[in-house]
DNA sequence: CAGAGATATCCGAACGTTCGGTCACATAGT
DNA sequence: ACTATGTGACCGAACGTTCGGATATCTCTG
């Protein structure tokens, strides 16, 4: 076992990064095995049967996405020192992922979640799941600083994860949409704003 | 022309209104001519005839919420007091207007918005420029508050659209996902705390 | 080290279904 | 009788999925 690839995985993670880059344009339903194997120069049933179905196609690129998303977000965000230096910056980093167009389409989730927000089954229970676990993961932030005195003792740190996350996913949105980068800058100013910190 | 409707624009009429239904929890992708047409026990070209193409359908649909939207939220909210009380009335109809699933996958722009904000042609266009329409009036309704005396002089009438927006749509977005209503009030308090309005 | 055998990986063809869309014809309303 | 409205049969294309077999790649033996 050294430390390269097997082929078959190599080809797995080509697929994955191909479908996390189309779902975020075209949603999880727009993405298809066809089209998947055309672009990677592959047989439809070889990329089918790398995953078994379908779903599971799909719940593999949410994984994929959320990997990417720890990479780009979570982990750079943590280097910050606790309290609200990291709740800070962890939107900004947000953000970036978001401006980046790490994913062409913008933030993957963002579409995703309201792609299956209404919906039933395996992928909207792993898109729940997913946000839960970044809300869970900003009202921590915003918990300890709180307790470390960065924000006034009666903040409610789930309320304030709860703006923090509306302001960050409404400049995503606006931006995709009309293609401008002016809304990451609405963004970041209601953000610096809610958490009282100066504008740069 | 008595004041009865034609018989096609009967249909026409719930065509749309399922339509719309449809498309607020399967996106506009996933509404199907032939799913139209099971549910209204009507034939698929028939359906298809009354719009002439799947794309003129989308934006038929498009148009049809736009006038729910408007007799739900915008109308209702027009007869508050100009200034502070008519922009706070808004964002409390447009929250009203996602609870009550007037659409049954909650709000109806919130979804094709993340739907079609990444792709391009017709339905993108009529999505951005609804979108931008709304935008607008917030803002505008913002600017009056700011001249009336509502709300301080700095404010920046477009920031306030876009933080309002943002945690409004959040709340519907969060509501909808995990089926509680508690998101709505998040929602709310941050709107009445970025407005300087008391909580009831 | 060579070569046989097992195992991953991938392909091509086809499946049944559904999609948007077309067309000739029937029916209903005035 | 004429027009608006709706039907049913049908098309080609794309969908997810299945399957048998070809072709790499790895493993184990001699």
């Amino acid at each position: 076992m050294d430390g390269r690839l097997a082929r078959g995985e190599q080809t797995r993670r080509s697929i994955l990064r191909r479908a996390a880059d189309i779902a975020s344009v075209e949603g999880l339903d727009g993405l298809t095995i066809g089209r998947l194997a055309t672009d990677l120069a592959l047989s439809k049933s070889s990329v089918f049967a790398h995953f078994g179905s379908k779903e599971d196609l799909q719940l593999a690129a949410i994984a994929h996405a959320e990997d990417v998303f720890r990479d780009l977000v979570i982990r750079p965000a943590l280097k910050a020192p606790d309290g609200l230096p990291r709740l800070t910056a962890m939107c900004e980093h947000w953000l970036d992922y978001s401006r980046s167009r790490a994913f062409p389409g913008g933030c993957f989730f963002a579409g995703v979640i309201a792609e299956f927000d209404a919906r039933e089954g395996r992928v909207h229970d792993a898109v729940r799941h997913g946000r839960e676990k970044w809300i869970d993961l900003l009202t921590g932030l915003a918990h300890k600083a709180v307790t470390l005195g960065h924000l006034p003792p009666d903040t409610d740190p789930a309320q304030i994860a709860f703006e923090l996350d509306a302001l960050a996913r409404a400049g995503n949105m606006e931006a995709v949409l009309t293609g401008s980068d002016a809304a990451y800058d609405r963004a970041i100013r209601g953000i610096r704003a809610r958490l009282g910190v100066d504008p740069e």
